[in-house]
DNA sequence: CTGAAAGCGCTTACAG
DNA sequence: CTGAAAGCGCTTACAG
């Protein structure tokens, strides 16, 4: 592969001058930029992004670590994120992580060898030492669609699940509902125990507690990809949704408007999240300093199908 | 940032010796090692993965490029690469490129400049030059779920698509189809114009030529999602699938197999693919070669309930 | 406008 | 068993 010595070699100048046409800006001679602009034609010439960031003390890139990469709702939050980070001349190096703390452990070693300058963190397990361990290193991270107050050096970007279950709640008691339950997660996510005790309060306060999950009329699951499965489940065991029992997922992704599903559910806008997640983590990697911002969004109820009058 | 040196200083060794330690296996006193253990202990330090990627002129990071990572099929071949690569020690940047030229060049110029070790591509515009463009650079690519027989340095782990098209045509005709059309592809996939011409050679050893999509009776997708996605625009405009039009998909997504959607559909591994594109990459970067090789698999047709008897 | 030199943080022969 | 030295491929003051 041929290196910067070579160009400059070839179109016989020294190393720095390579460099400086390499890298646009400086101030070259128009005769001598277009010789090593040949010669960089000539070799195919591409500089070395590794040499560069040795020297730069920054990679120029950023991880990012979803729970489950093949759920939509973070499929879309890791393009949004690949595609402003592009844009700014950052690589991705994205981690499914199905919440597992040794994954988790194991990522953080290999994200700081790797020096990325920065991570964004789509889901992680409850009680995960992970953002305190980066956060300590001197790594910018941003905590994108879930909260975790206590460190000040965090990003967040977060929407508010409390206000988002109070809605559901009161859809679904509207309609008649007194048995709902809160199906369990499938991973220990972080966020998932959020939106459960927003559920469960939203409940208290009408003097409700949480049914069991035979007992209910409603469901509601963490997010959408729970939802679904779990309305194959029911209708499988002969129950009708929403006839027999209603259900209600989280995050819209694009399937839950599907005539076949037309899922009840909260929307929550990926795109957005990671768009802005990129912006925080490479906006202070460049200053030098950690994120230190936090932001609520809320997130509306699309009321489609799956939830109905309670039964009898 | 501790640095070697650092815990060198602190041990009272040299560079090397720490070195040596860090690195594990190299023949060091009990007593040094455990002093020097001691040392990366108290600060921490881990080992800078950009200077030794650049010492050994290897990045020990993979590419993967898929043309829709929200494409649970891409999503799982992701997860998969990452999880063997990982276990290998090696990091993966994944890619969304939607099949666009611009975003393929691109993609390929920043993998180039960091210097992957390999890349594994799941889909790929038609007619693209991006794996002339690495394979001239050196870098290991292996083609995985298309096929690409003009360059002998490719890896290749393909699926019989000309095959699956024929048992999709010839299942369908067995329910009385004879209109019968492919839904053009959303993305300019590569792998999508050889599936459109594996079912049409199949027609046309029936006899039989390819349906306007309005007439068709039967309609197969280039892959599940599509499938999906047609399902809805039919059903919206008042067809029932399978009664009026019969639908058939490509992957098997976990999705499929839901007992809303039920859908038809040619089993294609994923996660086998992803372990085995890894294994191969991997392989022949380490040996400093091309990877040059390919295997066929032949994926078997899953027959659910949006395929039924044709109409009248 | 151009170039010599130092240095980013490691690893790797090579002496001792 | 340990250490001094060179070098991976760049960038960046600094002279000239």
């Amino acid at each position: 592969m041929t290196t910067l010595v070579d160009v400059a070699r070839r179109a016989g100048v020294s190393q720095s001058t390579a460099s400086n046409v390499v890298r646009g800006g400086a101030l070259v001679a128009e005769a001598t930029r277009e010789r090593v602009e040949r010669a960089i034609a000539e070799t195919g010439y591409h500089p070395n992004a590794i040499a560069r960031s040795l020297k730069a003390r920054s990679s120029k890139a950023i991880g990012v670590l979803v729970p489950d990469l093949t759920n939509p709702f973070y499929a879309e939050l890791v393009v949004s994120v690949e595609r402003a980070a592009g844009a700014l001349g950052y690589a991705v190096l994205a981690v499914h992580s199905e919440c597992l703390p040794e994954t988790e452990n194991a990522t953080g070693r290999a994200l700081i060898e790797r020096r990325v300058d920065g991570v964004i963190i789509g889901g992680i397990s409850v009680g995960s030492s992970l953002p305190k361990t980066l956060l300590d290193r001197g790594i910018a991270v941003v905590l994108a669609s879930l909260g975790e107050p206590t460190d000040q050096r965090l990003g967040v970007i977060d929407h508010d699940d409390a206000k988002a279950m109070e809605a559901v709640v009161e859809h679904l008691c509207g309609l008649g509902h007194r048995r709902l339950a809160f199906a369990p997660q499938a991973l220990r996510e972080n966020s998932g125990e959020r939106r459960r005790i927003g559920f469960e309060n939203a409940l208290a306060q009408r003097g409700l507690t949480p049914a069991g999950l035979d007992a209910a009329t409603a469901i509601v699951a963490h997010n959408d990809m729970q939802a679904i499965a779990l309305i194959d489940r029911l209708e499988e065991r002969g129950k009708r949704v929403p006839h027999d029992v209603s259900v209600v997922g989280y995050d819209d992704i694009p399937l839950a408007a599907h005539g076949r599903i037309r899922l009840t559910t909260v929307r929550s806008d990926a795109t957005h999240m990671g768009r802005r997640a990129v912006e925080l983590v490479v906006g202070a990697s460049r200053e030098g300093r950690h994120v230190c911002w936090r932001e609520l969004h809320s997130n509306p109820l699309i009321i489609r199908s799956t939830s109905g009058k309670a039964p009898r």
